[in-house]
DNA sequence: GTTAGCACTCTCACCCCGCGAGTGCTAATT
DNA sequence: AATTAGCACTCGCGGGGTGAGAGTGCTAAC
């Protein structure tokens, strides 16, 4: 436990670093936060912040840098994250509303407009259920012997895929197959479509293949795809101006590793707006990262998440409301639309 | 006009360059080639090319590196490009029969194809018409008061968009909306069913508005979707080393500036392969990158481009060639489906 | 418990300098 | 006329030295 005083030298010394990136002094905290204290006071105050590991000295003759122990304990315990102000929140909704009908794009506006308000890289899967529904299948003539197959799964998420014919079809062949196979497996998820054991003939056959094939390739996913927005943003801070470092921020948000370096299934499991910071982090690659991340879930066990990758640096205030308000907007959007 | 040996020394100096990106010594070339003379001959030479501005000095006593003339040259008139090898072929082919029934990720694979290769950044547009058709339409239920309105139009493009409904309707009147508008519209140009001026119903005047406003939106857009893939592998380019550089490319290769960092215009009216060449580019940013680009086409007047963004220090020999394989590649699977 | 004063430490920016690389020029050679 | 050996010259780069400045810890007084 720290004294008051300590916690509330904490608390200036996080909020100095995060916004300047330099080692803060002893005298300049008492300077800009008007303390009725000389900074001889705040030098022994830190050392005994130092000495709990809450703080530490890049070099002997420099200011003082929040360990990733003090970020988390501002994190748990001093910083109070408020609603983002009205005139945001509105003109969010209002983006939100612009593009409400476009299901499909959700979370990637999602995405786009934390990276934008917070300009740290922000990555939001679309929503996605461990097990779905076929809601519906067409089939589409392209030419003789060529056809579309769509399939529209409970999440509005549509799938396609061309199919080869044996044999030309002409539309309306196509349609009454759509027809059956709709009457037959509408509504069903791909276990009850198995189980149902039904014989087709040929093309049927192949066209129940090629959407099954789609809808377990979809469910073995763990997540719904991942919009990634923010990251030439975030290259301006300080810490990454290296090319270095950059490269490691690159790789370590490379397509593949995205799903190891965010725990995106432990985000999955809680509740509530989570921080990892830094070290606390499992992948090497990340120590000089935090991740804001939050879960966010509707109708039916759709499921996404959303969050934003920064610097440990970061303004965990800042961006813990924003992350908690847009999971906010998508649990709405997916209950006005699915639930 | 450059004599034989001129000609000969510049291919030296810019294969040499590329491959080492350092400035090539008169000394170093003699000793990789082997040539028969000496290297103050090969000094004299070099004092000619620079004159006529083929190659530049970086500093005084600094070996020699190609200008932008010189690549031009060199493109011109010295390199051979040749077909990728047999076997890179092979394995080329493989992939894209992997990924065959998706025809909406034939774009994504050859630019990632591309990436890997040539460890450049790639730029591939999906296949794109001035002008589509509507081939299908579809109404899905979501529930009582929102319904699905799926798009197929010519190239195998799916749309997706939710409407809001005035009261519910069942899948089944959904449906026949659908049918009843598939019967009169199917096949036909934002044009022509402007044109036929029918008189509709209140929810399937919306449909049609909907799915007009989703057409023409696709045709508004230039191109087709644009996938960018191997910025991370370019990074590594010792002329990305540093932090601002890479910063000016990410700037650059954003999705607002991508249009005009790329003429894709340009390329589509172009038939062949086109190389882009530094300070040749309008753009004061991509003056230290080259550009190589080839439109392909396929029925329809379906249109995309494949494009490859390197160092201007790029080889454009394996670089041209690959741009050109994978045009073919492109036009080969859209004769195939769409012929 | 607080604070003034001070010595101490360490980084950073700067400059200087010597080394090595590579050139251009000159004069001799074929 | 073309080639080449020889050589002086130029310039970038890396290492070491240095002085200024920032910020600390400690001590002793309040």
């Amino acid at each position: 436990m720290l004294t008051e005083r300590r916690e509330q030298l904490l608390r200036f010394i996080v909020d100095e670093y995060v916004r300047s990136a330099l080692p803060v002094a002893s005298s300049a905290v008492v300077q800009r936060y008007a303390l009725p204290v000389s900074s001889a006071t705040i030098r022994n105050e830190m050392a005994r912040l130092e000495d709990e590991g809450y703080i530490v000295q890049p070099h002997t003759s420099a200011g003082r840098v929040p360990s990733d122990k003090g970020y988390r304990y501002y994190v748990e315990a001093l910083m109070r994250p408020q609603e983002p102000p009205a005139a945001i929140q509105q003109t969010i909704r209002h983006q939100f509303h612009q593009a409400a009908g476009e299901t499909d794009e959700w979370a990637h506006l999602a995405a786009a407009v934390l990276a934008a308000r917070l300009s740290y890289v922000s990555v939001v899967t679309a929503p996605h259920a461990a097990q779905t529904r076929l809601r519906s299948l067409q089939l589409v003539s392209v030419h003789d012997f060529v056809a579309l197959l769509v399939l529209v799964l409970q999440e509005t998420l549509v799938l396609q895929q061309t199919l080869t014919l044996d044999r030309p079809l002409s539309q309306d062949e196509l349609a009454a197959v759509a027809t059956h196979l709709n009457s037959l497996y509408a509504g069903r998820t791909v276990d009850e479509i198995r189980a149902m054991q039904m014989e087709h003939l040929s093309f049927e056959a192949q066209t129940v293949h090629a959407a099954l094939d789609l809808m377990e390739t979809e469910e073995a996913e763990s997540f719904g795809e991942a919009y990634l927005e923010g990251l030439r943003d975030m290259l301006l801070e300080p810490e990454f101006a290296q090319g270095d470092r950059m490269l490691a921020l690159m790789d370590l948000l490379g397509r593949s590793n995205l799903d190891k370096a965010i725990p995106l299934a432990r985000a999955v499991g809680d509740r509530e707006v989570t921080a990892i910071i830094g070290s606390e982090h499992p992948q090497d690659a990340m120590q000089q990262c935090s991740v804001v991340i939050s879960p966010y879930g509707g109708p039916s066990g759709l499921r996404g998440a959303i969050s934003v990758v920064g610097p440990t640096r970061m303004n965990y205030s800042r961006t813990v409301s924003m992350v908690r308000y847009m999971s906010g907007i998508m649990e709405e959007l997916l209950d006005a639309y699915f639930g």
